[in-house]
DNA sequence: GTTTTTTCTGAACGTTTGTTCAGATATCTT
DNA sequence: AAGATATCTGAACAAACGTTCAGAAAAAAC
């Protein structure tokens, strides 16, 4: 045997992609073998070779993807005139997105040791660039007077980790609807900057 | 050669305890073999089964000491009078046990999926003994109309969320002392709640 | 219809994995 | 001092690991 019927890299690619990253995610990435993607994936081993130089890259690859979606998501989003308008638009963004990918987010947090340095700085830079953001409508919110918090930066790191909590307990057709825990947690964090 | 001079039960135990924690904290469970264990600790492979039945107990082993330390640490702790004063209590409590061990923190939350079941599901019910501390004190100042929160769920998520993330960032001897960090999240956390 | 290119199989490679165990030596008990 | 116990070494096991590659067949190009 050789190339299978009806193979195509248009349709191998993706699906290797969608079965790493969901194996990544669910055994973390040190336990995923090559092998077991492939078995998945429903080719041999050698196959995946073709699409990903090394284990590694199928990695950093896909926590790529994602963040480059993340900001250019961000960049086509509405930018409301005040600042609370503003962390209210980014605090439902970040729930909504999130939310709808879990496993990338999973992925993009917990495996950044399996990346080089120079991989981890690429991903670290875009999540800083993310961040930012946040960190501006902070700033823009304490000079106006309507945010009252002792420090910019912690505070957006606080509203990230309390945000990303979602992820962790929410499913969806539970008890909340998505709409109904996007108000809640924006409710917590407009109050958590004094607002 | 066989048993090296000065070996010792009461030594070699606790070393591969803490090199097992150092090495599963910085390279992940998975990634970490049992002879670069061994080799850590100075020992050859087999000596590690003289102490732990197999790597998977030795993970556990290191989760479940760490949440039982953290509820009998609860237990000895001080019960202030008013809702108000306990999330404070609890809140500087959690960032400055959580700020000493950042490695057990570290695995008891991210190696969860390398638990059995049951293991798992052991560590879950401390893990939730600990939440539902932080839940009743939040119940009982919305009760007293202290706390404004539509959700006391959500809310004990989102304020264990918040906190955790200081172990993501901070680093003994930077820009904050550990004492800056406590008051600035009790302020947003206090707020969060509507207090 | 023929050639070229793309995509895959199947086997192989050297290395590393978790775990076991007989035997040897240090320490403890008497 | 002698015997019992505790602790370790060193070697071994089968299985699994990431990666490579010659060759075969399907698909695309001409």
């Amino acid at each position: 045997m050789a190339r299978t019927a009806g193979s195509h890299s248009d349709i191998t690619g993706p699906r290797i992609n969608e079965t790493a990253l969901r194996l990544f995610a669910s055994q973390g990435y040190a336990a995923v073998s090559m092998r077991q993607i492939a078995r998945d994936v429903g080719v041999q081993v050698g196959a995946l070779y073709n699409y990903t130089p090394d284990k590694q890259s199928l990695l950093f690859t896909l926590m790529q993807d994602h963040l480059e979606q993340l900001l250019a998501t961000r960049r086509a989003a509405p930018v409301p005139a005040d600042p609370l308008a503003r962390l209210e638009e980014f605090t439902r963004f970040h729930i909504r997105f999130h939310l709808e990918r879990p496993d990338e987010v999973f992925i993009a947090y917990m495996e950044l040791r399996n990346l080089t340095p120079e991989n981890f700085a690429r991903i670290g830079a875009m999540r800083g660039q993310y961040e930012a953001e946040l960190e501006q409508i902070l700033r823009d919110g304490v000079a106006q007077g309507v945010f009252h918090v002792p420090d910019t930066k912690l505070a957006t790191l606080a509203v990230i980790a309390m945000l990303n909590g979602v992820n962790t307990w929410y499913r969806a057709g539970g008890r909340l609807s998505l709409d109904q825990v996007e108000r809640i947690y924006w409710d917590m964090a407009r109050k958590a900057m004094g607002a």
